[in-house]
DNA sequence: ATGCATGAGTC
DNA sequence: ACTCATGCATA
């Protein structure tokens, strides 16, 4: 994944991620001025959102997909206290238990399965942690004293001095209250970059896994991590606010694990699954290229185009729009990745032509 | 490493 | 309905 940071928006990504402050009245073409000025860093903090359209509220139709569930229509089962599906995920437990409750919960009407609460973010005091495993291995990093004696060096060498600025707006991240330290400033996106570069190769040094550093940070802090998120933070696929609160943490991460002198620490690993999760469509190349331009034309389009759209291409409703939501999040990462994704390089060319288009009637 | 998905919080 | 943080499942 070529280390594209160096140069986080092109024209073209600020194009495309012109949303934010563009209606999109089948017309996109007539807002240039407000296509160029759109900045990613402004954009990410003033989290547009200048206007809710409000369109034909039509859809309160019924799960789409409750009924194609392993054939177990209860979709609205209730979560028995004590049991559910928990066999599923592997109960790596250990010895002295000392968090392990959920909060009972009901699910939604709709949901795929017995909810199991999932909440192990942002817990503000001693909110009930969830922690898990991806792949029911690992060995969680950092702290299984004694054992791990990782050649470390120390980090001081290493330039890991986290830029500080201004500081806005207190976000205090775990299960505490991080004011002991100076990280929870704002950074820039170079200090950021920086950070995460450095981070991966510790990390790395150390001989951790991303799903390693996820689940220690459950353990330090209180807040479980998957090792997808820490591979985005890695890559910089986050953004910039989700960057931000998690550097400190991380950080925190990194010096313990770098004095790992660790002191004894149990924690309890609870692979907590059992909710019923729609399988994963899988969308044609093809198809992709199709949404792939709409999305060039339109990125925010109407419940009704997402219906004719979602005819077309010969998918469920559902998915088109999820799949417009995660195109919008994606264009507001960081890094953002290739526009182009997987299409085919004659659709590619033809993207292309249209944002050339594009350009030379901006100038 | 990433694509599709969920859920909480917001307009 | 949307955004945002996050993750299971998969390529």
């Amino acid at each position: 994944m070529a280390t594209a940071a160096s140069n986080p928006y092109s024209i073209i990504s600020s194009m495309v991620q012109a949303d934010s402050s563009v209606m999109q009245q089948g017309n996109p073409f007539r807002n240039h001025q407000k296509l160029l000025q759109s900045d990613y860093l402004q954009g990410i903090q003033s989290s547009g959102h200048p206007i809710s359209h409000q369109w034909v509220s039509s859809l309160s139709e019924g799960n789409p997909w409750s009924a194609s569930l392993s054939g177990s229509p209860l979709e609205q089962q209730d979560v028995k206290p004590g049991r559910e599906d928990l066999q599923l995920g592997a109960i790596i437990h250990h010895r002295s238990s000392h968090v392990a409750h959920h909060s009972p919960h009901s699910n939604h009407p709709g949901a795929w399965g017995t909810s199991v609460s999932h909440n192990s973010s942002l817990n503000t005091g001693g909110q009930p942690i969830n922690i898990y495993t991806q792949g029911g291995f690992t060995v969680n990093g950092i702290l299984d004293h004694g054992g791990l004696t990782p050649p470390s060096n120390s980090l001081e060498d290493q330039g890991l001095h986290l830029g500080i600025r201004d500081n806005p707006d207190h976000v205090d991240i775990g299960g505490h209250h991080c004011h002991d330290h100076s990280d929870e400033e704002t950074p820039t996106s170079d200090e950021l970059e920086q950070f995460a570069k450095q981070f991966k190769q510790r990390r790395i040094k150390l001989g951790f896994t991303q799903a390693d550093v996820g689940l220690a940070l459950g353990t330090l802090y209180g807040n479980v991590f998957s090792q997808t998120t820490i591979c985005r933070f890695e890559a910089l696929q986050l953004s910039f606010k989700n960057m931000c609160k998690l550097r400190p943490l991380l950080n925190k991460w990194l010096e313990e694990a770098d004095s790992s002198t660790g002191s004894p620490s149990n924690f309890d690993k609870i692979t907590a699954q059992g909710r019923k999760r729609k399988k994963r469509t899988s969308i044609e190349v093809s198809v992709k290229g199709a949404l792939e331009s709409h999305f060039l034309k339109c990125p925010k389009p109407a419940a009704q185009e997402i219906s004719s759209l979602a005819n077309s291409l010969q998918l469920e409703k559902e998915v088109v729009r999820v799949w417009f939501c995660n195109r919008r999040q994606k264009e507001k990462r960081m890094t953002p990745g290739d526009v182009f994704g997987s299409c085919s390089p004659s659709h590619k060319d033809q993207v292309l032509h249209r944002y050339y288009m594009l350009l030379a009637d901006l100038v």
